[in-house]
DNA sequence: CTATAATCGAGACGGTACGTCACGTCTTGAT
DNA sequence: ATCAAGACGTGACGTACCGTCTCGATTATAG
């Protein structure tokens, strides 16, 4: 996803410094984190990470390249999951994030996902990375859950994954909000609250009547 | 909620000019819709409202002042829900949240809550009526649902109200990141399978243990 | 020619607050003096008067027709001079000029009067005004003295004038831009010699005593 | 005199560009010349020479600064004088002066020279270059004069400098004020008289030659 | 070993929006 | 009718940032 990688720049000429594009990405996702969108400056940028700002620019067309791309790269490691149970596995998803919105680096990665969805006009690369790495986790669970006959069928996958990701994203919404801070143990409490809800819903079995009719 | 509430203004002087608040707040949506939060500019803002820079500034300290204000007001005419059973209720707020978070108000809203969230030194009145507004409603439609033993106890509140907020954001949100353009009737069969999801999950009966062991 | 002097305003409403004219007029040569002209502002004046914008303005149409006529009101006190003989009424006038222009108010005077004499649309009254006050006094001394044969004929009074004025101004200027602080002493002394070197140019041979002793 | 002499600048950095200055410090004065001090905008300025905002302030921190220096440069180009006899001297520099507040960037030097002297902050350099510029003149054209025999000694230098800048100053004055426009032989007469008026009384009897021939 | 060339830091450049301030006008209730 | 107070539309102020550019210095490969 960094725009510095294309061809590997063999030729004349100076090579590029190795370890730029690391300090630079870092260097933003900190201005971002610490000042905001409106406080988050290109000469801020190169300074913090000690560099000018041609060798920013040469990298990234623009702020916006720059500020997606690092939210892209920092913003998105969530490892897959199979614990080989569907409550397990969404157990495990739920928890992983509610951990990357309550870290700084998620939380800006959110931000910079709405600013996109915002400006129609550079959708380009991103809202992509964003659908595959957040939609095809819920899928892949699904699927499999459904093949060992836990899950019914012909319900919208969209819809778990929106719950579990909404969920995720509201909670650090109202965690910052409110002030909290809420530690580990909360998050897995809440998680578990979810996952159950997901699972098993919320009503009294007596009045539970078909759900999908 | 409006910033120009400071000192009760006796008499003394010419009186602000009744209209402005109103006509400033009505440019700003537009001038933010319009052109986004790139283009959106104090000097468009006073423009567009046939006012100058001065009344603008009198009222609102600076432009994140402003733009917050504008969705705030604009932004959260959430209408009380009672339809009589726990179904109907998160049905019609389920219907309510995603059609809210479609338009753009709403989305603007929504942004904008973001940013406040992001910058802790102006969490002011803002997070109270966000919080207010948004968590009330399923508190109550839950409690009469309880009452009415629809509802299991011993469950928190808070879980469900991030899985319907959630689900709603994180709706629209995908719909603008892959270029859809969700009618009323998706956006209703959306909100059935998100509410039948919340009310009876999606487990299969067969593995469903009790979830809140 | 304080343009609040019509007529007598007799007639039905409030008359004008008396004292308002000499409040307004003061704080204005104040202000001009310890701001100058870059900070020299209406509201400024109205605060130090005590006074309302719209009493300002009811009797000034503006910026400058109150600062021009603070200036002639305070700036001209110029007694007349006759001391009998031509020495005695230029080293009379030198002195006057000089304890003028190193004074506030002379100063100001002085100031305003180039402003005036750079915008060529507002030099209505003001410039007759000081070409009166400043042009007739030497005329008149000098037309006695001719008349008593102490000064030669066929000289241009206008050359008089400049000198006069010009030195005392410029003597002022540069004790401004060099930071003296001249007394009256020092003042007296300079009136001497200007006038001893005007009068040994401008005397006929039988009256010309020994110039400077 | 040029405010742009900070730091030698050492190599880095892009170097500023060479001509700004110069079209800066014209475009000023246009502007200056053109609209008087009322319409002396900075945005004026930068647009007419071609220039951004940020390229004036990074020369000169404010707009007084600018205008300062502006006629500083171009309002003092006082060529020496030297003729050989100390009627010849004055006749000369008398003219220079008169013609020299007579030009439009006289004129506005002066108008600064006296905005400098009310403000006590900034009398730097200007004040200086003034003194020195308008003092030593007739210092050293006395001096000469009292070596060769042609004045009186013990005699201020700095009232014949006050009497002869001072007229000069006084007879623009009025040539504005009274809207008259002078063209080069009223001026030299002019001259003729204010030296003759000078030599009178400053010159020893023996060089005194008929002062009004 | 030298020439070429891409990259580096620094920072000036033309723009544009910011938030402030003053102008001269206006609108209020009180005198 | 005039007063004090102060909001109004306008427009310049001086600052900060954008994305571009130009410089001398550095660091590699190509000849």
């Amino acid at each position: 996803m960094t725009s510095g990688e294309g061809p590997p720049r063999r030729g004349r000429g100076r090579p590029r410094t190795p370890g730029a594009e690391e300090k630079i990405l870092n260097a933003a996702l900190d201005e971002y984190g610490e000042r905001g969108w409106a406080g988050f400056t290109m000469d801020g940028v190169a300074r913090r990470a000690g560099v000018g700002k041609s060798t920013v620019y040469l990298r990234w067309p623009d702020k916006d390249a720059l500020l997606t791309d690092a939210v892209t790269n920092r913003g998105m490691e969530l490892t897959a999951v199979d614990t080989g149970s569907l409550e397990g596995d969404l157990r495990q998803l739920a928890v992983n994030m509610l951990r990357h919105f309550h870290s700084p680096g998620g939380w800006a990665s959110m931000r910079v996902t709405f600013d996109c969805a915002s400006s129609p006009e550079r959708l380009g690369d991103f809202s992509e990375a964003v659908s595959q790495v957040h939609g095809r986790q819920v899928e892949q669970i699904c699927l499999r859950a459904i093949e060992r006959g836990e899950m019914i069928e012909d319900f919208p996958l969209g819809a778990v994954t929106e719950a579990i990701y909404g969920a995720a994203m509201v909670n650090s919404l109202s965690e910052r909000l409110e002030g909290r801070t809420d530690d580990d143990e909360a998050i897995d409490t809440r998680a578990a609250f979810v996952v159950a809800m997901v699972l098993g819903g919320i009503a009294t079995p007596q009045t539970r009547s078909t759900p999908h009719s």
